[in-house]
DNA sequence: ATTAGCACTTAGGAAAAATAAGTGCTAGGA
DNA sequence: TCCTAGCACTTATTTTTCCTAAGTGCTAAT
């Protein structure tokens, strides 16, 4: 249990590093504090002892620790709530009521993005959550078209392609089939069932059936496995703790790009803002995750935000809480 | 003009500069020359004249120049063929018949990205050079839809949108009366002509004519003004000159996210493969692009590979110039 | 024309020295 | 018992100095 001094002290380490990368002495502390700069050492020795505070080298000022964020981000943040002029730059995304729910996230995370200059993820479910509702194919030429899948979460795709020698009529027997029998499966499994439960059916009256078939398997195959929308990647590039060190600016592009861990913070599955420090992001040791499940009728998904371990915890928690909010309603 | 040994020693110049980013100097290039050292220096000295060579400092070895990059591609440099095993790669999605012209383009400018290292983009014309073709709206549920846009360039995106109390009816008329009124307009005129020719016409029949409007306007102002395809571009952290140089990244990131530079690149009208070195790229003096632009029945556009001004430019060309052999047939 | 030889230049790395920031600990005071 | 002034000590950082390796330009001889 942290004596109300030594809290005070944490907080102030935290957000004084926050706001600017360099260890926090004890010196500069007392000036905030009823008490001398010996007392404040004597103090962060205890708070280093019990794992909340770091040195860099033996005769540095602290620095938090992951777990140092950890109570930060559960004892002692104050929520900051967001600014009328940022508020009103996202109302006016909001407010649209043509906008498609999965537009508006994007736009409004553009802002966000911009405004904190921290990276943002929009996550659909994953194509095993989305089932399938209903596919369309609509004529472009000759040979060409276009093949329309919704699921039932709302997730819209388009795929082109290209049959010779196969007529309307069949393209729409094969079209209104798959939609009486897939509809309902999980887009990761139509591939398969279409195989079992299209292919002997179309193959004895479609002449092209070899062809139609594999043209919708490869529709779905190549059906995003998971709904990923990434706004402002480079603004990584601006944090100091990346911008000395390419390997780890490397290491975080990549992340980003690798399904796994994308899918792992779709996959929590609390419904509240949560907050992965450093180790805990599996990003990066120097990379903070804040996110949040939204749900909106039957369209849902994961919003992110993505900085550094340095992030201004409490105005992002702010803003991600407003967000859920005017998505959900 | 240059003698044969200047030529041959430009050239070797620029290729071991390119396979190693040191400045070559005159011991070196002599073992590969029937005389010494002493003399290669008297020719770089007047390739430096000639402004073909630079010199990092004083007494480095001496490095090409951007002039020097111009000469090699224009005169000195031997294409090379694509090695078997990479051809067979990128042949297995040339041979797949029900791809879309644009989605076999997009598979293999991320093969050709992986192979060399390089960004790789794809870029469809603009959208003041893409006709309307047509439009589809297929219905999601009560209140949604997705709006499908067709150019006649062959380029297809969607856009979900949602609409209040308004019939099928209304909506198959004014897709039909748009079909049939604005079909052939250029994509970034369509939202000007729907207000003078659209609008008044439904304007007397439907209800929620405002609420139309608005969507269908939205929809193509929404519409990319260029179908832009960046795959790899993290690949630049990998190159030396750049690993080192955080400003030079960031600006190079930045420079693919401008429009107008993507833009320039298109605009040029040589249907060959050209070379930009450096400054010409627009990009960054440390960077190449080199382009073509293709044609295909009416689809056309252009691809580029974007890598350091030290780029293997004979392996690039080639490569370029079977994907465009390719792309055409 | 070519080349051997040499004085000269510069980047880059290692070592040494100076500086600044901050710590832990001791001993005295409230 | 808690607090604090004071001081010796540690370490990163910066600056300075020195050294080396690589390469050049120029001159004089072939």
């Amino acid at each position: 249990m942290l004596s109300e001094r030594q809290e005070k002290i944490l907080k102030l380490i935290v957000e004084k590093y926050i706001k600017d990368p360099i260890p926090v002495g004890s010196k500069v502390l007392s000036k905030h504090l009823k008490c001398s700069s010996a007392t404040v050492r004597n103090e962060m020795a205890t708070l280093e002892e019990l794992g909340l505070l770091e040195k860099t080298h033996t005769s540095s000022g602290r620095v938090p620790s992951e777990a140092g964020y950890r109570y930060y981000v559960d004892n002692l943040m104050e929520l900051k709530k967001m600014n009328a002029e940022d508020m009103l730059k996202l109302q006016i995304v909001f407010k649209n009521q043509q906008l498609a729910l999965s537009d508006t996230i994007t736009k409004s995370l553009q802002i966000i993005s911009d405004m904190t200059n921290y990276t943002t993820i929009t996550l659909g479910l994953s194509s095993h959550e989305n089932l399938l509702k209903q596919i369309e194919v609509v004529p472009i030429d000759e040979e060409s078209m276009v093949v329309l899948i919704v699921t039932d979460k709302g997730h819209v795709e388009h795929k082109s392609i290209k049959l010779q020698d196969v007529s309307s009529e069949e393209i729409k027997k094969t079209v209104s089939l798959i939609n009486n029998l897939i509809a309902g499966t999980p887009i990761d499994e139509v591939s398969s069932k279409l195989e079992f439960e299209i292919k002997p059916i179309i193959g004895n009256y479609v002449k092209q059936h070899e062809q139609l078939y594999n043209a919708f398997y490869h529709v779905f195959n190549d059906f995003s496995t998971q709904d990923v929308n990434i706004v402002g990647r480079t603004k990584m590039l601006e944090q100091p703790e990346f911008s000395n060190n390419i390997e780890k600016i490397k290491n975080v592009f990549n992340k980003l790009e690798d399904k796994d861990i994308l899918n792992s913070i779709e996959q929590d599955d609390d419904n509240n803002i949560k907050v992965y420090i450093g180790g805990e992001s599996k990003i990066d040791d120097d990379v903070t995750v804040i996110k949040t499940k939204f749900k909106n009728g039957n369209e849902e998904g994961t919003i992110a935000i993505i900085g550094p371990k340095r992030m201004e915890y409490d105005r992002v928690v702010g803003m991600l809480e407003y967000m859920k909010e005017n998505i959900e309603r």
